[in-house]
RNA sequence: GUGACUAUAGUUUAGCGGUAAAACAUCGGCUUGUGGUGCCGAGGUCAAGGGUUCGACUCCCUUUAGUCACCCCA
């Protein structure tokens, strides 16, 4: 028979394997603890939403919802009965980021009712269809929190703070805070307009990406990269020298709170954010490291945004935090992580019929011990048994046989050093225990030797 | 979407115009009911398709996939 063709995971998207898994279970401990403590409550949100939504929040001018959503015409799926005349309802997207579900959830739910301010966060996947590279896939997982009704400036430095923490936790001190205000309805277009001016004198030296950033969003030629618009760039107004009185105020407030709690920033004034909703404070938080894929955490405040989303008007704060660049970053940084504890402390090994329902039963009496047990079923030799204990690390194999099996008793081995007893099968349950207790404890004794010296 | 580079065993890599190596991993064996070390053995249409050649894993083209950079962003 010919090999047939595997199949393969899309691009962009990738398996946990359990080497990995240890870091992800970390992270995802760390900030769940975080967010907890500080006040925030957990909620899911749906992975899966109607494309406008992403239309009226994110931006259609973006990337990210122009470009990058994967968007599905459910009346013309394959097998589709659910043709339904209005086409609106039939256009749904897969989530590229989290902040509009929330929104749509607060308005839904009805939470401008809920006592103020209202704190929540959710994990989850998220989705973008772009050239996956070091760090960036097409399915990844955020930490999104968002803070709802309340405008004060000590939220926005208590919300970076959190985000501060969680790096902190996971040890990860190569990292920068990056903040800059760019302003409210009232100076935001001000400065679009003083910036459109500029750069519409000294279009012929910017790169050609940022010549169609001019028309459709001037603000973030400021983010270029390009070297050729780099000296352009150094001469353009500076937006928080045009921002107004009340969001200088209010930027300056921010920075004293950071200042206070003892979080370190950098006031970056070319820092703008890609997605249209946001004024005032933006913050990304990104790895020392040359990697260019390296934010590791941004957000902002986007006060109009629920109003213009057909709610009452509220103000808000939030950010998201990648998840997978987290872990990438422990890894590349080989930033240690807590070991979990060892898997597998008892092995047992079965030989012939009899013995194996009697192996089977014991098993699961000692699994519901909490003494984690591993069996090897589909081999019958002791020698490829014991070699798969072996293989687990297992502190203890149990060997019963056909001689075992009639006469009601268990071989207990122990894998350190070899030596064996055999006990009676009603009392092997508790010698057990107590010889893996006993030696997790001589382990932990000999640990904390090793490590005062 | 644009550009550069890469593709050999499960993994990491050698290799040469004359039909494939190593290390580690996996599985099996080294006679009786006892693991770790040791010894032996198994496994690859050299990414796919086409071309040049007496002959291609090796050179050329196409495709696909991966990596990196741009764009954008977490």
């Amino acid at each position: 028979m010919p090999k047939l063709q595997p199949i393969n995971k899309l691009k962009g998207f990738k398996d946990v394997l359990p080497e990995d898994y240890v870091y992800w279970n970390h992270v995802l401990a760390v900030a769940d603890e975080v967010m907890l403590s500080g006040g925030f409550d957990r909620i899911d949100l749906p992975t899966m939403e109607k494309e406008d939504l992403y239309n009226r929040t994110t931006g259609e001018e973006t990337d990210v919802v122009g470009k990058e959503m994967y968007t599905f015409d459910t009346s013309r799926m394959i097998g589709s009965k659910d043709k339904k005349k209005d086409k609106d309802e039939n256009i749904v997207a897969l989530r590229p980021e989290i902040t509009p579900s929330m929104v749509r959830a607060y308005i839904e739910n009805g939470m401008q009712t809920w006592p103020k301010p209202i704190s929540l966060f959710t994990i989850g996947k998220c989705y973008r269809h772009e050239n996956p590279q070091g760090g960036r896939y097409r399915e990844f997982t955020q930490l999104d929190a968002e803070v709802f009704g309340e405008e004060d400036a000590a939220i926005d430095a208590s919300l970076i703070s959190l985000v501060w923490d969680i790096f902190q936790r996971l040890k990860m001190n190569d990292i920068e805070v990056h903040i800059n205000s760019i302003g409210c309805t009232e100076c935001k277009p001000r400065i679009k307009k003083m910036l459109v001016d500029y750069f519409k004198k000294k279009q012929s030296k910017l790169c050609e990406d940022c010549k169609k950033r001019l028309k459709k969003n001037p603000l973030r030629i400021l983010d270029c990269k390009n070297e050729r618009c780099q000296s352009t760039i150094a001469g353009a107004p500076v937006t928080i020298d045009n921002i107004c009185e009340e969001c200088k105020k209010h930027l300056m407030s921010v920075l004293e709170y950071l200042d206070e709690m003892g979080v370190s920033y950098n006031l970056t004034p070319n820092l703008v954010r890609g997605l249209d909703y946001y004024n005032r404070t933006v913050f990304e938080v990104t790895g020392k490291d040359d990697r260019r894929q390296n934010a590791l955490a941004g957000g902002g405040r986007y006060d109009y945004l629920i109003e213009q989303m057909g709610g009452e008007p509220s103000p808000a704060i939030g950010f998201g935090l990648g998840i997978d660049r987290t872990v990438d970053f422990l890894k590349n940084n080989n930033i240690r992580i807590p070991k979990p504890k060892s898997k597998v402390n008892i092995f047992m090994i079965q030989l012939g019929e009899d013995a194996k329902k009697i192996a089977l039963k014991k098993t699961r009496e000692l699994r519901k011990m909490d003494l984690s047990t591993g069996i090897a079923i589909g081999k019958d030799t002791i020698k490829s048994q014991l070699r798969a204990a072996d293989k687990v690390n297992a502190l203890f194999s149990v060997i019963i046989g056909q001689r075992e099996a009639v006469t009601n008793s268990a071989i207990i081995r122990d894998m350190r050093d070899g030596v064996q007893e055999t006990v009676e099968l009603e009392d092997l349950n508790g010698r057990l225990l107590n010889m893996v207790e006993e030696r997790i404890k001589e382990e932990e004794e000999y640990k904390k030797k090793a490590k005062s010296k």
